[in-house]
DNA sequence: CTAAAATTTGAACGATTGGTAGAATATTAG
DNA sequence: CTAATATTCTACCAATCGTTCAAATTTTAG
């Protein structure tokens, strides 16, 4: 981090071309969104606290000052990457919790659209489970009120499976909740999109492992599918 | 973080008792446990980067000066968090693993000890699973080694079981793990020691799931054991 | 082209940080 | 008690940080 060079060519950073060389970088126009996807993979190689303004603006080959005519602060570019997504998983997740499917599909379909945003996003995903802390004030609030609400949607899942008795009884379906979440979370920790499985593929992993476990009890096959 | 108090008595902190009270604090003496005890705790509250030596001599009813006595610099904190976190989790495993049992009753027992730890030493495992990237040369890597080596131990628990027949054929030992080990570790992000349920009942818990998971097909309780 | 608007620079600021060193104090041994 | 040792304090440094802002530059509109 804070290393003295500018940019890759070691010239002050900004748009004009110096020599015959076609633009070095396609430069995206500096906008939130730009600064939202360099930040967000910054804070979660080396955390927010770790991250200086100087290295985003490195990263986008711009000086510090030009960040602060597209957002108010520091703390801002971490509120927009913690509304982003929220904004990415509430929407879907609710959709598949009121679709008119047995739990067990519900559930199914729940971890599909977890994992997938947890491997497609996974630096926002880092920095939303690893940053919450920063936050302050009523924002932190909000988050924290639509991330339980989130959770339970999971929770009322397994408790509808429950209650059809499709899933066992006297199961608690919060710790239930966080075993889930915490297997589709932890992706952000070793998932490479170059590894073996496509997201898709862990996805159904993990769901077959939540329902019937890895014991072979010819219930359900845990190869791949997809 | 960083105000600008002392002491919760607002006196220089020293050991002097300036009023006719007992000591305000049965002062621990000062100690590298000590300190590793008091950073762990801010550590996983605020974060490495965001929590300063001011913050941690506060804690200790000590100033910052101190700190230099009993530790080279902030990183080896840090070092000597990661250091104990495998100190504690490496030994326990290997014997569960290399004991003669079937593999079903290992992986509830690894399961066991994992969650242990991820409940008793809190700050410790959110420390060492938040803040590797602020580990930095040869230390960085032999951690990684130990580290990747631990989970190596659950793969190697989930083969056994494949192989045995215990296990599904055909499901990859490698996603297994993380699907368990991502639950027990997001323990962190949630268990509370006040909470409902003991560290031994979620283990239990989590170990039914991994083994027979939440359909109702008669196999196993998944109710609290203990 | 020209003028206005949008964007970025560059330099500076006050605050905080990790780290250092010598003086001061507390503890222990004889 | 005294001297030696162990521990902590105080004050300071140089570096880095987030933030501000006027000036410079680029882009857009007519």
């Amino acid at each position: 981090m804070s290393q003295k060079t500018f940019n890759s060519n070691g010239s002050r950073p900004n748009r004009k071309v110096e020599k015959g060389q076609e633009e070095e970088r396609p430069r995206l126009r500096l906008s939130q969104q730009a600064i939202v996807a360099a930040a967000s993979e910054l804070f979660a190689r080396n955390g927010f606290g770790a991250t200086s303004l100087d290295d985003i603006g490195e990263a986008l080959g711009v000086t510090k000052g030009a960040l602060y005519y597209h957002v108010k602060n520091k703390e801002e570019i971490l509120k927009l990457i913690f509304t982003m997504v929220l904004t990415l998983s509430e929407e879907p997740l609710r959709q598949i919790a009121e679709a008119e499917q047995p739990p067990a599909e519900k559930l199914r379909q729940a971890i599909q659209h977890h994992v997938e945003i947890a491997a497609d996003r996974s630096p926002m995903m880092t920095v939303f489970y690893r940053e919450e802390a920063h936050l302050s004030g009523p924002f932190a609030r909000e988050i924290a009120t639509r991330k339980k609400s989130y959770e339970r949607v999971f929770e009322r899942i397994v408790s509808e499976g429950i209650a059809a008795g499709h899933f066992k009884p006297g199961l608690d379906p919060k710790i239930a909740t966080y075993g889930i979440l915490g297997m589709c979370n932890w992706l952000s920790q070793w998932y490479r999109p170059s590894g073996a499985y496509s997201p898709a593929q862990i996805a159904d992993f993990f769901a077959q492992m939540t329902e019937f476990g890895l014991m072979n009890s010819g219930q359900g096959s845990v190869s791949s599918g997809q």
